[in-house]
DNA sequence: CAATATTTGGCAACCGGTTGACAAAAGCCG
DNA sequence: CGGCTTTTGTCAACCGGTTGCCAAATATTG
């Protein structure tokens, strides 16, 4: 492999041009031109207008791309067309699991339909965040905002420069994925009416956070439906840890059973009540927010209301790529379900013994 | 959805070059060398070989540029370099917990150095890594590949077209990160020992594991060293599953303890043995590997050898910057220390009662 | 102050595709 | 078979930077 070739074709005075590390210069459609006999724009045409050429001239030229594995120049197409088949993704925080299944669902997406992902995070950071989307923009066809923490305006601006898709949030005039969090609360509350509980709290997540106001209203909502009593906590960071400091304060409301805006504080709560010698759930039931990984390792395994992450990035990929291509812009809101999934750590309230 | 919206705003004429969406066409060197009253070349020079104009000069350049908030085309740049000011992070599986850091670790470091990290998934597939490697050496400066499924001389054969790291394994000749397990492997052991223990079960991962090998390999050394007797089984798969499949194995050994070639092995092993009526650790120990996200959601919290995955992927990336920058190629294998992370699932031995 | 050494800026070619305009070739018709 | 439409391939300009080479401008030196 490694051994001369072609002796001196590939050898000397060469100034080394682009081909890589080794001597192979990468072929280029004038080397197929070369080759077929015909015109460079004929193998531009040929190989991106299909139809555009003669079956006989496509054959030709295609069998000469291949006999010299020709790839096309990513950059060379993209300084014309604009074009880069790439898009991005920024989440807040690249080790939060809620993102893992997001980023796979877009990845997925993406690589099906020839397209590269580029991932970014935002460190939870609202400016960290704005920057992180100027700089793709340049490089890329359109971006999935996961969870963004900027301004809707700002969304607005970029999405005038190129298709933006915005994951759990809504903002006006930008298409978006968000779950529909009725279902699935609606579910977790009428199990909850059904095994005796009457006083509900809700720990809340960030007071910016677009998805925890939703998930605060279902809450309210489902509660009012089967007539349990909802108190709302607030919670200072939306962690494990997060959920050990609001402990405390669930314990004072007297409420037998929690909702939190996420599994993390969830699993932080329930760590902390067990702690304290409480027993879950046979004292308290504790429901979670988007079956994160790690969830079910729980003692109990967690209940929670299962937002369909992986479908969302999927989904938000697709709505892209079809933004991309579709020549209209359909635009509008996908929703999609979410479940209850009962586990655990929600159940029966037992009589304090 | 479907119906016709913008009827003809989006439609139309407009010959709508490269400015995006809305009108302002983006400023190029030329606009700045036209603003400034130099030649173009002269702009390309004072914006990216520093000394090569005169102060004055770059300073009215500067001006310009900001001027016209100039941001220089990536692809533009790209096509006479070669350069793209991005690598690539290949990983067997997005979703898998021991990729978040090293994702976040090598994407701070990208960033931090600006460059864009662009990150691809194999599915756990040796063909789907290949793949995804190839498409992405068109367009990267660089490339890691976290714990690698394909051949040493696959990774070879790229490494000659341009740079690669490969994490959590050792390949000949290609640069690697690697954690060194025996200082972790050893602590654990001890550990064990000075808690009772005379036997040890190693669960294996994918027989093909270079990582597992090297585990098996560090246990039956600190063992011997520790004179304590080690046996090793195989599991189906390294996940959450294959741990509790393994469980039967591992109670027929009769073993006290038990390492894992995971944390993910360890938390399905734990579940069954659990389910089965089994006390941990009073009954058997449990250490696992990686120190996951979720190890510590277990009940007991998982006993486990920290490998610092951030640090890998930082590690890699700084190795592979460095490799692209530098011009000597120093290259070689750069050791990362695990240890010990101590929590509830491993213990003293309790008298079967 | 002239002669030489060093900066500094300009010219033009090039990276590798894409695309509008146009002409040659081919197909169709009566 | 001539005239007309349609298909197919070519020409040339362009996307926006980079860079080798050279000459003008400036600095250094005897």
């Amino acid at each position: 492999m490694t051994e001369p070739k072609m002796p001196d074709v590939a050898a000397t005075s060469a100034p080394a041009k682009k081909h890589a590390r080794d001597g192979k210069p990468n072929a280029t459609i004038y080397d197929i031109a070369k080759v077929a006999g015909v015109n460079p724009s004929t193998v531009s045409r040929a190989l991106s207008k299909p139809g555009r050429v003669s079956a006989k001239t496509q054959k030709l030229i295609e069998d000469a791309a291949a006999g010299l594995n020709y790839q096309v120049n990513p950059f060379a197409r993209a300084l014309p067309t604009g074009r880069t088949n790439t898009f991005g993704l920024i989440v807040a925080d690249i080790t939060n699991p809620t993102f893992f299944d997001i980023v796979r669902g877009a990845e997925t997406t993406a690589t099906l339909r020839d397209y590269t992902l580029v991932l970014a995070e935002s460190a939870e950071s609202a400016v960290t965040e704005l920057t992180a989307a100027r700089r793709m923009m340049a490089t890329v066809d359109g971006l999935i905002l996961a969870s963004p923490r900027m301004d809707d305006d700002d969304i607005r601006t970029l999405a005038r420069d190129k298709p933006i898709v915005v994951i759990n949030r809504e903002v006006d005039g930008v298409p978006c994925v968000v779950p529909d969090v009725n279902k699935g609360i609606s579910e977790a509350v009428r199990s909850l009416a059904a095994n005796g509980h009457t006083k509900v709290a809700f720990v809340a997540g960030p007071p910016q956070s677009w998805m925890s106001a939703r998930r605060w209203e279902g809450v309210q909502a489902a509660c009012e439906w089967s007539r349990l009593e909802a108190v709302r906590l607030e919670s200072t960071k939306p962690t494990v840890d997060g959920g050990r400091q609001v402990a405390r304060d669930v314990r004072a409301t007297g409420a037998t059973a929690v909702l939190t805006y996420n599994d993390l504080l969830a699993i932080g709560l329930m760590q902390e009540l067990q702690a304290a010698g409480m027993v879950v759930p046979d004292h308290i039931s504790i429901v979670g927010f988007d079956d994160i990984f790690g969830a079910d390792f729980t003692t109990p395994p967690l209940t929670t209301v299962r937002s369909p992450l992986g479908e969302c990035g999927a989904g938000a990929a697709t709505l892209l790529l079809d933004l991309l291509h579709g020549t209209g812009e359909p635009a509008g809101t996908l929703r999609v379900e979410t479940e209850l999934v009962l586990r655990g750590s929600s159940g029966r309230l037992l009589p304090k013994g």
